[in-house]
DNA sequence: AGATTGCGGATTGTTGACAATCTGCAATAT
DNA sequence: ATATTGCAGATTGTCAACAATCCGCAATCT
């Protein structure tokens, strides 16, 4: 096992004698985050976006070193991303990409129509121009890619979809409840790795519905839609689980 | 400034050539938690409670040395309540009792009206006989406190109905999502000491029909009294902080 | 007088070292 | 052959020291 190459170093240049100017905003920036932020966003990121695979044991003198940085910052992170329900700690043993079990993601997917019922019921109320503007192309773009039954791109859009409906709402608390469960979801299908095209097309009338009734502006069809879009969701899911469409449904690796 | 006297402390004795026999339960429950676990439960505990006020600055080396760790467990409990809400830190000046402003709180009381409701959804078809049975005697007790108009013997009460139908609703993820919420908004109750005696019959009435729904389970009618009970609590708060009823209404504590 | 600059103490950020625990494997015993 | 014991290396938990930053106050300048 070679070590990996040390990759960019996150340290913020402890000693900054270089005469370099820089211009405020930068300055200020760099100094606003500690180093345990930068590894935390940075351990954040590969978790979420599948480069640190689910239920990866994360080792803490490994990351400390590729990220140059000591193990204090690296812990401190991990405790951040605990609470955050992307790892999980084992004393004395070690911390590992959190596993979501279908158990667990069947109870999270109904905490999630909750929130996305609540979105809807506010983003019709208060969405902006220019934020519907977005919505609407996404929704176009989505019949585009339905019609080429193109499943990788479509999983993006749908993310951004409900994104931009979550800011829509105006509501800062909830946004931030809503990206932690999307977070945790995403680490199960990440793991299950269900992606049918078949679905695109339902899922695509979901959205222009909802799009719909949030232009109308009719905020309890807009609650209910969401809610129930998630909730049919999670049943399009548990279907493609039983009948695997082609590749291996549910690899369950185990910690390394 | 004296050094406050040291109280217990939290070590679990590294060393331990104590001849006393240790029941197992005893030893794993020890050997389960980190310092740094400990470190979080009890700040976590001081919170809440109100013993560490809202906006209070915590310092690192004080508080190390009252529960007799050294900084490192402090520092990464630190960053776990961040995550959870309860402290705000700030890089190079310290870390701080989250203050909730009044629109913070606006907007958490939504996401724990939409929570609630699914609580409500959730728990009339899944609630069972004992838990039942607690619900109703919470009720009965909120019926003679109310009478006495006994605002300090209510407060608890009604912590404790929403907690007992949140854990009937059986799910773990509704539920750990839910503390957080009721987490930050007892910080701004606790900032703003607002428990207005008149609400409690009101408030009853609620629970009360909230109950009821619950014992038909009939989930859409208690979904939709718990999501009003919750927002109609948001207006009663609004209405006590204009019209303070006798002791001053915001004590707008700074930091120490 | 009011504003600015320059210490000095206090506090936080980071690090490396040490202690304790776990894991795997080999040696031994049954 | 199987189970148990006892290392040795690796990994995590904790600590104390050092570096960097911030804050308040006095000295200085305009």
């Amino acid at each position: 096992m070679f070590p990996p190459p040390p990759s960019r170093p996150l340290r913020v240049a402890r000693k900054q004698p270089s005469p370099r100017t820089l211009h405020s905003a930068e300055i200020e920036l760099l100094q606003q985050h500690s180093l345990t932020s930068l590894v935390q966003r940075e351990l954040e990121r590969q978790i979420v976006s599948g480069e640190l695979a689910s239920g990866a044991k994360l080792n803490e003198a490994d990351i400390a070193g590729e990220l140059r940085v000591s193990r204090g910052p690296v812990r401190e992170a991990f405790r951040a991303l605990e609470q955050a329900g992307l790892v999980r700690l084992e004393k004395n043993r070690g911390v590992f990409v959190r596993q979501v079990s279908l158990e667990e993601a069947n109870e999270i997917y109904e905490v999630r129509a909750a929130l996305d019922g609540l979105i809807g019921r506010l983003a019709a109320r208060r969405i902006r121009p220019e934020q519907l503007a977005r919505v609407r192309a996404i929704v176009k773009r989505m019949h585009a890619v339905g019609r080429a039954r193109d499943a990788d791109a479509y999983f993006p859009l749908n993310l951004e979809f409900h994104e931009v409906l979550a800011e829509a709402a105006g509501n800062r608390a909830l946004r931030a409840n809503y990206r932690r469960v999307v977070n945790e979801l995403d680490l199960f299908r990440r793991e299950t790795l269900v992606r049918n095209a078949q679905n695109i097309p339902i899922s695509t009338r979901d959205h222009e519905a909802i799009l719909n009734a949030v232009v109308k502006g009719d905020s309890a069809l807009a609650e209910r839609l969401l809610f129930e879009h998630v909730i049919n969701s999670r049943e399009r899911l548990h279907l493609a689980l039983k009948n695997p469409p082609a590749r291996a449904p549910r690899s369950a690796r185990k910690a390394a």
